[in-house]
DNA sequence: CTGAAAGCGCTTACAG
DNA sequence: CTGAAAGCGCTTACAG
């Protein structure tokens, strides 16, 4: 059964297809059409369940409706949630989303870009890697409205929302030091984007601030997409071999491969050891006792994308440099 | 600036579009063009960086190469884990993913129908909702593929990939009695679909095979969309007014709300108080002591899932009913 | 070996 | 108040 085309209605009810367009898009008052007509169609469109063709629509008007977003990997809580709420927000709008993990590689991103590019997305939302630069700038040098977040380009000039990592970075290595720790470590992972830099740039001034030497045996970078069998084992000769007393997970998921290390070491998180993670996970509020957590406002960053991609997608100019920087929070638990 | 079309290209390789177009869909041999004019155009084409429009493709034979992916929440992490593997699997196959969460929700599902109808999507993978069989059997009866996955609907025929829910939830209440447990209480959601009702079943042979009485009280049927400050207080009634010695959480966030009730209450999990949670997730792992779960085989569901749909999109023909149970395994921890 | 032309289903400037 | 026609960028049956 072919479906309807805007042809059939038109036959149907005895008018030309144009009248038919006019009214299916509301410009049935503006262009005049009589009320008798525009009800002899609507209701010949309903009956008959006729929908439009998006991609004539598409092919025609140059728009999609459609919002490409690119992520690290839609499995990792983080973005799922942020997924989930810009889902939310966009089909409110009319806009509906195509999203790719690019699993932090640049390769993969491009063609993920180029992908978008020919099914004519009307904008972008992206948490980049590195490498991808030249790529965005190509977009907005189109007029693509862009908008990146979680982690920013310094060299592409658009849109951005974050969290201000240096700071929650900052204050957690703080609340370490008030407490009296003086062996801080941050286990990291190797990837060389803002909001992991800042992170480490916030543990190394913390330190600073507070007279505490640096010590690069305790900061340990772990390889991006390593099995978690070998991530444990680096965190476990960081626990073995360095006497620290408090740790900060840059990533939750290396929070929850270290706790799983403390586990299995018989180490107790408490007076003497601290742990805090950064980025909340649901296990951290359930594990005995309780771990410290960085929570991400998810809601306020979802929000201000969705916020910047309209405005960009109503001006249709060019998109502006308009950094949104949202605090993240240090939950103290236990 | 705007993009290159097949006109441009064909305009500077001085050849029709015709040729153009055979190129590029690699039909060029079975065309029998000229090895030189396909150099010259493949040429052309790789320094200007033309790619195709896609939208125009799709109008023009129909299809889109875009498979619609239905959930009930992205942000819950078996979807989410789940539309990863689906997400690699399409895209290896030149297929995208356009996904949209249902929310368990039968008009914003029949409403997410109609906006893939109108993308042209070439298949559908649904986790479906009570209600939407109608729909369904619209699209199966327009040959259009559709597998269902997680839950299946009687009363519609096509491919379905799930878990075996009654026997992972029997084998689990079995695991307890074995134990020597006699007040077992489940705790599940009053959504009426078959992977929670195959819970509550397997849940009601366990005790009859093993002759223990079924107690209506001791199954708590937690309302879907509520808070979870209401879903902790009704399982802390349960575990406060009732004396039982063990307990099936259907879902992995209701095992996490329950957690966090012990953990207020003070309760611990261990010889005379035993915890079972259906879905495996990273907080039970870390648990102080760790908590049993049951796993569904999310590779292996997402594996078929794409394999079924593969397959009926190269048939072109109607799908055939075909159900695929994998065996959900159940994890004894600690 | 290659091309002119129809047509997919829309929107919209133009005409009356 | 309404419609005929061009055109978005492709693919493909047909012709030569």
């Amino acid at each position: 059964m072919k479906s309807l085309s805007i042809k059939d209605i038109a036959t149907k009810a005895n008018v030309s297809i144009t009248t038919v367009s006019f009214i299916i898009n509301g410009k049935a008052k503006e262009k005049s059409i009589s009320e008798a007509v525009i009800e002899k169609v609507e209701k010949i469109i309903k009956e008959s369940g006729y929908k439009p063709n998006q991609i004539a629509r598409s092919l025609r008007t140059g728009n999609s409706n459609i919002i490409g977003l690119m992520i690290e990997d839609i499995s990792n809580s983080f973005f799922s949630r942020i997924a989930r709420l810009i889902e939310d927000k966009a089909y409110k709008k009319g806009y509906k989303i195509i999203y790719s993990s690019t699993e932090n590689n640049v390769d993969k991103a491009k063609e993920l870009i180029n992908m978008f590019k020919s099914r004519k997305v009307d904008a972008y939302i992206i948490a980049p890697t590195k490498g991808i630069e030249e790529d965005i700038n190509q977009l907005l040098a189109d007029n693509t409205p862009v908008i990146l977040f979680d982690r920013n380009l310094p060299d592409v000039k658009t849109g951005y929302v974050g969290a201000d990592h240096f700071h929650a970075s900052y204050q957690s290595i703080e609340s370490f030091i008030k407490q009296g720790k003086k062996k801080i470590a941050l286990v990291t992972t190797d990837i060389n984007v803002q909001q992991i830099t800042e992170r480490l740039e916030g543990y190394q001034k913390a330190l600073e601030d507070h007279k505490i030497a640096y010590d690069e045996n305790l900061v340990v970078k772990i390889h991006f997409n390593q099995d978690e069998a070998e991530t444990m084992a680096q965190i476990k000769t960081l626990f073995q071999t360095q006497n620290i007393d408090a740790v900060l997970f840059a990533t939750n998921y290396l929070a929850i491969s270290g706790l799983k290390v403390l586990k299995e070491i018989d180490r107790k998180v408490g007076d003497d050891f601290d742990v805090i993670a950064y980025d909340d996970h649901e296990a951290f509020e359930l594990h005995t006792p309780r771990i410290s957590a960085v929570q991400q406002p998810l809601e306020e960053i979802a929000e201000n994308v969705i916020k910047l991609v309209l405005s960009q997608l109503s001006k249709k100019t060019k998109a502006e440099q308009l950094e949104i920087i949202v605090p993240a929070k240090l939950i103290i638990r236990s």
